[in-house]
DNA sequence: GATAGTAACTTGCATTTTGATAGTTACCGG
DNA sequence: CCGGTAACTATCAAAATGCAAGTTACTATC
């Protein structure tokens, strides 16, 4: 992608997709949740090409979402395991996952969230820690933080809509 | 990317990638999130060539997360305004925003989410909305939806990591 | 009325990334 | 020695991206 500008604002957001950004990393992590840590494994279940997978894993590795491990030594047998890092990421995959399943039809519905006890449905929702109330854009400002330069200030400024909603 | 695979499964995560699934694209809803509607405004921001970002937001707005808009009718402007599938989104803004937050060393974050009332910093949190309780994947299994075939009852059937944390 | 500016693009072409297929390394088991 | 498994690497074609310039349809200014 080759970006530049995004990141030197330091958006954190900007920064995940750095990380993440592109949809075989997604898939990679979803099936990582799923339990999966072996690159056949990996490579059956998405059907991504081989060598794509080593970058993507390796990208993945570097930027410490996942632990490349020796699970056997003769022959050597490596293994991709998710660290704390890539585990925080469980969040932002349900997020998409609820996304997802909220604008598909029911009928083309192949996974839903269950609770392993109940069986019920999980729906997550976003709050905030502090106050326990909807994670809403209403209620939602961006502030500077410590990096922020007069770029940011700038951008920050004309940001009105954030406050009064989408309802333009 | 051209997939085929992931999408058969009709995973609403990976179905939730075709429609969001690039950099630009997230990038993009960020700054819509921010108030921004506009080509020019969004080709500023980012930096992105203006013909890929045609395309994207193209892309998004067949996808259903923009509305092109006839804000001007000579000349004839047009401006992209979030739908309600869009606005919707915003979770997974979130939770990504957070994420970068969590693994971003503080000196180098330029934005923080606070409430537009107290400034206080807003920390997003995912839980169920049924028990109230923190969505953690201990807590969280995979189950067959209605368009489960037997590819999918496979592959939730060795999902057993899911069940028992991560602590391999 | 000619020139400059704005907004939303499109076109052409070089560069970069991705994808498909085949091959490699290092074993094991019969 | 032969086939099988696991984790890759190599090669090359195809697709996506990035850059710069051009286009359309105005409005506003000199």
């Amino acid at each position: 992608m080759q970006r530049a500008c995004s990141t030197e604002l330091n958006c954190p957001a900007a920064r995940s997709l750095e990380s993440v950004g592109d949809s075989w990393s997604m898939l990679i992590l979803r099936d990582a949740f799923q339990g999966l840590t072996r690159f056949d494994a990996f490579q059956k279940s998405l059907g991504v090409a081989p060598n794509i997978l080593t970058r993507r894993l390796k990208h993945l590795t570097t930027e410490g979402l996942f632990e490349r491990r020796l699970y056997c030594e003769r022959p050597p047998r490596y293994e991709y395991v998710l660290t704390q890092k890539g585990r925080d990421f469980f969040p932002v995959m349900m997020a998409l996952f609820a996304w997802g399943s909220q604008y598909l039809p029911p009928e083309e519905i192949a996974m839903r969230l269950g609770n392993p006890e109940t069986g019920e449905d999980r729906e997550p929702l976003l709050i905030d820690r502090v106050t326990g109330r909807a994670f809403s854009p209403e209620e939602t400002v961006i502030k500077p933080g410590p990096a922020a330069d007069e770029v940011v200030y700038e951008r920050i400024a004309h940001m009105r809509a954030w406050f009064l909603g989408f309802d333009a």
